[in-house]
DNA sequence: TATTGTTATACTCTATAACTATA
DNA sequence: TATAGTTATAGAGTATAACAATA
């Protein structure tokens, strides 16, 4: 068809293959490598990570359970808010999250080999600004 | 960061989101809608299916029985292979398969609204570049 | 023997509804 | 009362291994 939107969504597929092809070398699902790019930055709470991730928050709950029974983070208090934790990475999860995403950039990158270097900026600007 | 790769993951997560939303809309799951797309445009055989959508042939047995159980899909017998079957869409189908293509298409031309009409095949172009 | 597809089984992912504890 | 998060439950998605029927 050539119109933005069908590209659009063969990159997704694309994006999508890559990312669970990467998670599962590590023993992940593709779910639980997002969580843990979310939360390798910084703590977020349940609730901020639910809508992070388009997701209930009891779909999240089990989520969390199955990642944390790996090691990968760990649930600690809130301090301002007795009802409310907040979701951070522990030193095994920081490894595996920077591989993940090591991996997954390489391999999109590898993608766009063929192509000149300007058209690659000129793609990542006009993507960009899809985003917005 | 900026890099096409960091884009392109971006919108992956944008396009799942779509295509997740529009699925629901039509009481179905995006592997659903995925399923009925590809076999939209002609009777395709289990194997080739199972690659298309990157499943193990095992998966892709329950997902074209639930789709079959809402009557959007029927299994045909191959004539040149007693072992294969076809799965074809039925009048439903191509009915809620268009549906899902138009509305997916027309939330992600949307959102490349605001983009100069050069920009937008410039786009196209370049994503379609990847796709190869 | 190899291939096409299904069945059996076990997990993961997800939503809805009801619940607990705190704000 | 409202909000953060969990639990209970049910259904969907997925892979692995074993299987049936046909090539």
């Amino acid at each position: 068809m050539g119109s933005v939107a069908d590209a659009l969504v063969r990159i997704s597929r694309l994006v999508d293959r890559v990312f669970t092809e990467v998670a599962r070398e590590q023993g992940l699902t593709p779910q639980q490598v997002h969580l843990l790019c979310l939360v390798d930055a910084r703590a977020v709470g349940m609730k901020e990570l639910a809508e992070a991730l388009d997701l209930e928050k009891s779909s999240l709950t089990g989520l969390v359970d199955r990642v944390a029974r790996r090691r990968l983070v760990t649930r600690i208090p809130d301090e301002h808010d007795r009802r409310a934790c907040r979701v951070t990475v522990t030193d095994e999860g920081a490894r595996v999250s920077a591989i993940c995403h090591r991996e997954v950039v390489r391999r999109l990158e590898a993608m766009a080999d063929h192509m000149a270097d300007a058209d690659k900026q000129t793609l990542a600007k006009l993507v960009a600004q899809l985003s917005d």
